[in-house]
RNA sequence: UGGGCUGUCGCCAAGCGGUAAGGCAACGGACUUUGACUCCGUCAUCCCGUGGGUUCGAAUCCCGCCAGCCCAGCCA
């Protein structure tokens, strides 16, 4: 039995990373004794999105796995785009997500000294020089497909460089006048041996070492050295590095480092009807096209946080999408399914009427009010029940009546019964509407005798429908989200993503009724509107005297899907 | 045109020489005081991008071809 759950638990959680790894760990050598350990090494210059939280998963997920560590650190070499802002939000979305990295968090910019060092071993070494030709310049000398590129300097005396590069620390040279780059083959296919560059100079006031550098490690040097000092096992990855891993596996190997981390990729995340590049984020922000980072309709992290989305939902996510190496596109449907799911356990059901029109029960008598015990989930006895009223006059879906019912209709229509949930089976008589057909009110009569909906006689009633007491509701406002890009893939070949936005993303709904329980509210809180979705309380906007509800994910609808 | 990687059902994804797991979606049906949930069933039968080869036997090994992705930032 426990054998049996185990070896599930290892089938479901299987995948090449972990196959690498039971290799090297049978291997020995490099890793004899170890245990995993890995690290997730976001830069500071953006919010997390569910990219990133594929990788956060893989990388915290396979350390424990292996019962190892993971480290989380700032990859903050380029000071250019970082921004200490950023730092507090990922950690929080990280710590959202329910992981932990102890005390294992790093900036990569407390290992500059020590990448400073390596650089001068490099140097002494004669597997680095310094190198004068302008970025203009290197593109040109780069060559291309079939010619090698070239640097006069490439033969500089040790000496030289080693003089020119201290000189480069101290400030003496102007930005982008001089390089250090490592002597490795200018001849290769793979562009990011030919020569690589591995610092540059660039005056800019760091987020956190401020003016104290003006040289700064390129990232294909300092990512190595900062997995090397920190013990990382292996250094997990998306598959655009996997040209630059030879790179890696240079400096580790020529540099003196306390441990020789291996570099293992794997296939980045994309979803239907949305980007996931940050810069295409970015521009939907600043450009206005959303409201904001946090803006319900976002992939990030903060944004799904804001719709609704809870960790357990994108925790399981991530772990049925699988790891691999093929490029792919998951269904966007893939993401909702999962939050269903977990939604569906654990929110609270309640009632409301999103598009109320009103009904009156014709035949119940003026002024009186009943009270009616309802269970908060179905599903889950133990969460108990609360009380609603119900009078003569309620709201109910405008949806939910037809003069002439469609084919397998079997809601209010004249003549039909239906039930109200939980109160009483009523059948509709009529409706009232203006001068231009819009629906002003329903009429319907109740059966005294079928109090809770129950029927004395066995009668069976096709149609349940939900409804809100008139004289005992709230109001509130409801935003409904479709995606943000009408193309499912919008940013593939040549086309421009912002061609495919949708205008119809977002559609605002104000004067819904919803039950009286709902007064005062508080984010973080979801429930089920039954037969409508699950919907949140938006973290932002939502107050106690104007409710506003985010709708995270509709029901599953098979009567809308056969129309 | 050089280097690297990938190609298994509409979407993910197992499979590692012994005769195609699983999930989502879809489609039937049962149940239902949510047209939800749950449950049952169907869903790659000369087939694993494609053409050859090796083998008693190949999605799995070998060769060729095709398609897609990544690399010529002093970005990460």
């Amino acid at each position: 039995m426990a054998e049996d759950i185990i070896k599930e638990e290892k089938e479901g959680n299987a995948n090449f990373i972990h196959d690498f790894i039971d290799e090297d760990i049978a291997k020995g050598g490099q890793f004899e004794g170890m245990t995993v350990h890995t690290r997730f090494p976001p830069e500071p210059n953006g919010y997390l999105h569910i990219g990133h939280a594929k990788a956060v998963c893989i990388d915290f997920g396979t350390a424990e796995k292996y019962g190892g560590m993971c480290n989380l650190r700032m990859d903050d070499t380029n000071p250019t785009k970082e921004d200490e802002e950023y730092v507090d939000a990922i950690k929080e979305d990280i710590k959202w997500l329910g992981f932990d990295w102890g005390d294992r968090f790093y900036f990569a910019s407390q290992y500059f000294e020590q990448m400073y060092k390596c650089a001068e071993e490099l140097i002494e070494k004669g597997l680095a020089y310094v190198c004068e030709l302008t970025a203009d310049q290197m593109r040109e000398y780069r060559g291309d497909l079939s010619t090698p590129a070239k640097s006069p300097y490439r033969d500089r005396p040790i000496e030289e460089s080693l003089d020119l590069f201290r000189r480069m620390r101290a400030g003496e040279f102007a930005d982008g006048t001089m390089t250090l780059r490592a002597k490795i083959d200018l001849t290769s296919g793979n562009f990011n041996m030919r020569d690589p560059v591995l610092y540059r100079i660039n005056r800019i006031t760091h987020h956190r070492t401020g003016d104290e550098w003006c040289i700064y490690p390129m990232y294909d040097f300092a990512h190595p050295i900062e997995d090397a000092l920190e013990g990382i096992t292996h250094s997990l990855c998306t598959l655009e590095f996997e040209a630059h891993r030879p790179l890696y596996d240079w400096v580790r190997d020529n540099v003196t480092l306390p441990s020789k981390p291996r570099q293992i990729e794997f296939s980045r995340l994309g979803i239907n009807n949305t980007v996931m590049s940050k810069r295409k984020l970015r521009q939907l922000v600043e450009d206005g096209y959303v409201s904001g980072w946090d803006d319900p309709r976002m992939p990030t992290l903060c944004g799904l946080r804001r719709r609704g989305y809870t960790p357990l939902s994108i925790r399981n996510f991530c772990e049925r999408i699988g790891v691999s190496k093929v490029n792919s596109t998951v269904d966007y449907g893939f993401l909702e399914f999962c939050l269903r799911e977990d939604l569906n356990d654990h929110a609270e059901r309640t009632m409301a009427v999103l598009d109320p029109v009103k009904l009156i029960i014709t035949n119940y008598p003026e002024g009186k009010s009943e009270e009616f015990e309802i269970e908060n989930n179905p599903n889950h006895p133990e969460d108990g029940t609360r009380t609603i009223t119900f009078s003569r006059e309620c709201y109910i879906e405008r949806s939910d009546y037809m003069d002439e019912p469609i084919k397998g209709y079997f809601r209010m229509f004249p003549g039909n019964e239906v039930r109200l949930k939980t109160t009483y089976i009523v059948k509709c008589t009529g409706c009232k509407r203006d001068e231009d057909g819009k629906l002003l009110e329903v009429y319907a009569e109740y059966d005294p005798e079928t109090r809770g909906g129950n029927t004395p006689d066995g009668r069976k009633i096709k149609g349940t429908i939900h409804w809100v007491d008139a004289n005992n509701c709230e109001n509130a406002e409801v935003r409904m989200y479709d995606n943000l890009f009408t193309d499912p893939e919008p940013d593939t070949g040549d086309k421009n993503f912002l061609d495919y936005i949708n205008p119809n993303s977002l559609t605002v709904l104000n004067g819904c009724k919803v039950e009286k329980s709902m007064k005062g509210i508080k984010a973080p809180m979801s429930f089920q509107f039954m037969r409508h979705g699950y919907f949140c309380v938006d973290s932002k906007d939502s107050t106690e005297e104007h409710l506003v509800f985010n709708r995270s994910v509709s029901l599953k609808d098979s009567f809308k899907k056969k129309k």
